[in-house]
DNA sequence: ACGCTGACTATTA
DNA sequence: CTAATAGCCAGCG
């Protein structure tokens, strides 16, 4: 039987369908879906994924994911630097020098709300 | 093949 | 809080 939605598909493709998964109005770290995978270690790996997130068909917040810190590391990739600071601005999240504010109410740990889901 | 870089994190001081 | 160090693994020259 299956035990998670997380199955043979690359590594990219399970980043991609855990951002995707991600609330509104709510944010998640590199690590906790590094964690979630089984690769903790690996967070980079995850903001590698993040980085080919173009690639993918779909349309990945990406801005929704940003480093443990709260703090928006992956803006600069956006196109903008201001772009994801004003699309997380737009989803309720208030930031403040690049730092998002509340942080621990809005983080979404995906081994928590989906740790139980299907796992 | 080798070394460097990178949207990270944890530990130690 | 900051600074330094180690681990992590894929991509690029």
């Amino acid at each position: 039987m299956k035990k998670t939605a997380l199955n043979d598909e690359s590594f990219f493709a399970m980043v991609y369908e855990v951002v995707k998964r991600i609330p509104h109005g709510r944010v998640t770290s590199y690590g906790a879906i590094a964690a979630y995978l089984g690769t903790r270690g690996s967070a980079r790996m995850v903001g590698w994924a993040m980085n080919a997130s173009h690639n993918s068909l779909d349309s990945i917040p990406a801005h929704r994911v940003v480093n443990r810190k709260g703090l928006l590391t992956g803006k600069h990739h956006f196109g903008s630097p201001d772009l994801m600071q004003q699309l997380l601005k737009s989803e309720g999240i208030s930031i403040i020098d690049d730092h998002i504010q509340n942080f621990e109410k809005v983080f979404w740990d995906p081994a928590k709300e989906l740790g139980g889901h299907d796992l």
